[in-house]
DNA sequence: GTCTATAACGCGATAGAC
DNA sequence: GTCTATCGCGTTATAGAC
């Protein structure tokens, strides 16, 4: 007798998995369309050909697909943001990088945007592990920005911490701005999406992070 | 026969207003304590002693409910934004007011806040009027912070328009996360509650506006 | 004409038995 | 995996009461 390259099980559960992202996807889809509350449970079914209840073998409730699509956010939005290439850069440079990678997160991904930043969907409320990732990838962010405002050796009219979450709240205020008037228009474009660039400047100037460089 | 002080017509129309008033409050109330989009239009009813049917006595449907906060939200915010008595002080003292009133106007009306600037309900689409009162009132914040910078005589590294875009930007994420992380406390506290100031300090050095008085 | 109630429909999330 | 059933929601139809 051959031997399955695959026992059974681990065939059983590679499909599993298979369905776990589909029916993530499907979840993406339908929020992006009709806005993140409008997540369907008996709609994800129909369109995997399942019947309603049969869903439950993969998640254990409409919150638990929320849930994971949280966390999941929280970490691409954490690679997206703490792996830039620029990190080495100037602090200018970075400031203008993580600004960029902010908005082109949410850009990319108006629904996750929207479910980790706006809580949209009422009773939802994050597991203990996804929120813990959660305010990690933020630490970090505000670390790095921090990080990146001390390498510019000036000295800022607020603390550290203070700045750091001065560039979050204009980041995400930008941010939101442009995809609530231009959510088709890419970052750069548009009424809120061309002040990217200005909103670094102000930065910049009041800061004077760029002295003598 | 003595004269009724209100005809019929009349006080039954009193009536009528008086329950819905009592309606957008619960409403309110409701959507405070649950989130914008937990509120319940069958538990309204309950809480009035009513069937749910009855309830389209005065409101076509939930979606009127809320379009009807969503529009008196916008008359509140633009008188408490458009008619700030510092409309003649300094612009310094301008933009310091206007993002107090702003900032304020969020901490005071959380449910409003949301439903007004982050449209956290799935389906619900203002109506025409109600956008144009929303639209009209934007225009003039949007309106009175280029004046005042335009006031300052001093050469922006932006257009007004992009000023006071940018401005309202900050406003709103400012706001955004104080009420998500310290929605307790009043503004002036809390980690984003805090940096109201700075954030004036921030746009008042970056464009010098009080470079003389 | 204005308010309210009862009955009923369609749909969504979900529990339980198979 | 399915089928059946329950519950709560927004909503409509309809009919009686003031």
């Amino acid at each position: 007798m051959i031997e399955p390259i695959l026992t059974r099980r681990q065939r059983q559960r590679r499909q599993h998995e298979e369905v776990v992202e589909e029916i993530l996807a499907i979840a993406r889809r339908m929020m992006q369309a009709e806005g993140v509350a409008a997540l369907n449970f008996n709609a994800i079914a129909r369109q995997l050909g399942m019947q309603p209840p049969s869903l439950y073998t993969y998640f254990a409730s409409k919150e638990a697909i929320y849930d994971e699509l949280f966390r999941r956010g929280y970490l691409t939005f954490g690679q997206r943001m703490n792996q830039r290439p620029a990190a080495t850069g100037s602090p200018v440079e970075q400031l203008r990088s993580a600004f960029l990678a902010y908005m082109e997160f949410g850009y990319e991904n108006r629904d996750l945007f929207e479910l980790m930043f706006q809580r949209p969907v009422p009773g939802f409320t994050p597991s203990a592990e996804s929120m813990a990732v959660s305010l990690g990838q933020l630490a970090e962010a505000q670390r790095q920005l921090g990080a990146a405002l001390a390498q510019a050796g000036v000295t800022l009219p607020v603390s550290l911490e203070e700045a750091g979450d001065l560039v979050i709240a204009m980041m995400y205020g930008v941010t939101a701005m442009h995809l609530a008037n231009n959510p088709e228009l890419p970052v750069g474009e548009g009424r809120f999406g061309r002040l990217a660039d200005h909103a670094v400047d102000l930065f910049v100037t009041a800061w004077q992070l760029e002295r003598v460089e």
